[in-house]
DNA sequence: AATGAATGAGCCTTCATTCAT
DNA sequence: TATGAATGAAGGCTCATTCAT
């Protein structure tokens, strides 16, 4: 059994629960069942339990649009896929959501690694499809980096409505956000 | 002078800075400088602190969205006062930016009540706007919350990036938002 | 009432006591009558306690040594001097002469600021004593440095005899220690 | 291989390193090259691990110091002969010299056996040498204890500086020293 | 209204020690 | 005998909050 793993899972719903600030390391501890020791066997730190967390999301997201974006399909495509993914990901483990929304970038202050890059990396990939496909004319001359942006954030925003919210799906709201981003893009 | 708005301002530059966790009550003190003390005689805790920038702010945008709805202008022409606002607002408060956009909702927890009213009821006056227009058959039929929702966290990182990055300007970035959202939104 | 003096009087007697490793901050605190809070508002840290005990010593033995230094008399007057000063003053104050002989130099590593000059600057000080007395033909030709030490060593372990052993007196351990210091130096 | 002795010396070493307080158990055992636990099947504590270095150490100078006892020389050439065995085994073992040197007697409070011992046994024996050699008017009338100690810690000071201070050599310092103590103890 | 010293609950982290393998 | 992951008691330190002046 993997420890790390099992702490890493027990530690995203503590902080989906209370949220990161108000987590205590005893309470990952304990919904793990092991001592608070054990937790420093295998994290040097608090801030490194959610570091991993989303230095794992980030992997796991890069790895799947960097592929998405080698394919020869549509930019719309392309953003139904991704959709598809987050969605179907997130909606297994709302908790994952939560602890993913929650946390946001801390301008002009050094934050944690993994989350830094969360939010740079991530939307720099995304505009990098989009400008790819400006060149080919598919959609319109737009500012790519600001447009990366609005959609990575609005995903995000809505993926943590339709979690909180019973009366959403995922379906509805993936039809909704490519639409919307969609005609925004589109000639 | 007015000591509550002094600390409020004061805590503003300390909280974007810091960070609101970061912060100790003591640097709003000395920044503003007054005596720790002195905090405690305008606000009951740390947090009310905090929830006072959001009550002003919130009240600020209800009051202008407010105003802007009853008017009798194209939803694009809504949306551009808006953002004009917004955008000009914060220009002038970079610091104050940072804060709103730093702070989240902590989803399943209670939380601040102008924080908390922030989010929820700022979208939902937009997707009033959105409703309304779309009974105007001026847009095409959309789930008015769910992209009331992506418009605002859109509009909330896209200020983020403008205030952290010089390589943007407001203008630039009010044109961006405004086309990509009325291109998909208008039938 | 001067709270950090008491600090510092209370500290020394727990660190007489327990030893400075199983002395915890809260038993000064509570020897002190006050919160263990109270405790950092005056030092920054556990150590900074025993550095400015130490600190105080310094100054107080630095001055006192300075002073007889420039006084035109014997070598082995000024010993006798300051064995007068050492002995009356660690008589009335056991628990300091405890926490000043257990604690000591960790060699090859930095220590305290205060620590280190303890027991740097009064043997150097003891050096130039001799040094003085050496090139008046006084006494024979030594070095100084390495007696100094020396000298300076027994004082603090003889010191730590009397005050722990009710067998001895300081008047004794005084005169017996000027005699075989004396005999050691003098022509 | 006796694993007991290796863990012994690379205690020491580690010890005069780091000083026993900051050195952690796990770093003893990576500097042998075994695990953790194997410490514990050599030494019930941390403490025990001091313990033996200062009854091994104890072992050796009372064995030494009985057999100089005894002999049939003058005092002064007994204290040659202890300086010369001191020195010559601290010479080659610096960070057994520093261990030595570093740990203190805790006045007043139980400390380790060995180490109680070491600092009470030797200085012991050395006063009975010097009772001994009092009767037979060897050196002028001195209270032995008293003086044995001064003696005593003399040399361990003075030991350290040499290891400490590459401006010394063992051979000087021990020349200077036997002609203080003999000066300080003859008639 | 202003002050700032005092408070003390509470948390992160360490690390000597254990014990199942 | 050797291992090293697991343990959990314990302590240094923080900081929001109070309140006597």
């Amino acid at each position: 059994m993997d420890k790390k793993e099992l702490l890493r899972e027990k530690a995203i719903d503590v902080f989906a629960q209370e949220g990161y600030h108000d987590t205590k390391v005893k309470m990952i501890a304990e919904e793990s069942g092991v001592a608070v020791g054990t937790v420093y066997n295998y994290f040097s730190n608090k801030q490194e339990i959610l570091n991993y967390i989303f230095a794992i999301e980030l992997d796991n997201k890069i790895d799947f649009l960097t592929k998405v974006k080698k394919k020869d399909i549509s930019l719309k495509d392309k953003l139904i896929m991704f959709l598809n993914h987050q969605f179907e990901h997130l909606g297994e483990n709302p908790n994952l959501a939560a602890v993913l929304v929650q946390e946001i970038r801390m301008p002009r202050k050094h934050s944690l690694e993994a989350v830094e890059s969360f939010f740079n990396k991530l939307p720099e990939i995304f505009a990098e499809m989009i400008d790819k496909s400006k060149k080919n004319r598919e959609i319109r001359q737009v500012n790519s980096k600001l447009i990366a942006n609005a959609i990575f954030q609005s995903i995000r925003s809505v993926a943590m409505m339709v979690v909180e919210d019973d009366g959403y799906n995922f379906s509805e709201a993936k039809q909704e956000l490519i639409n919307f981003f969609w005609l925004g893009l589109v000639k």
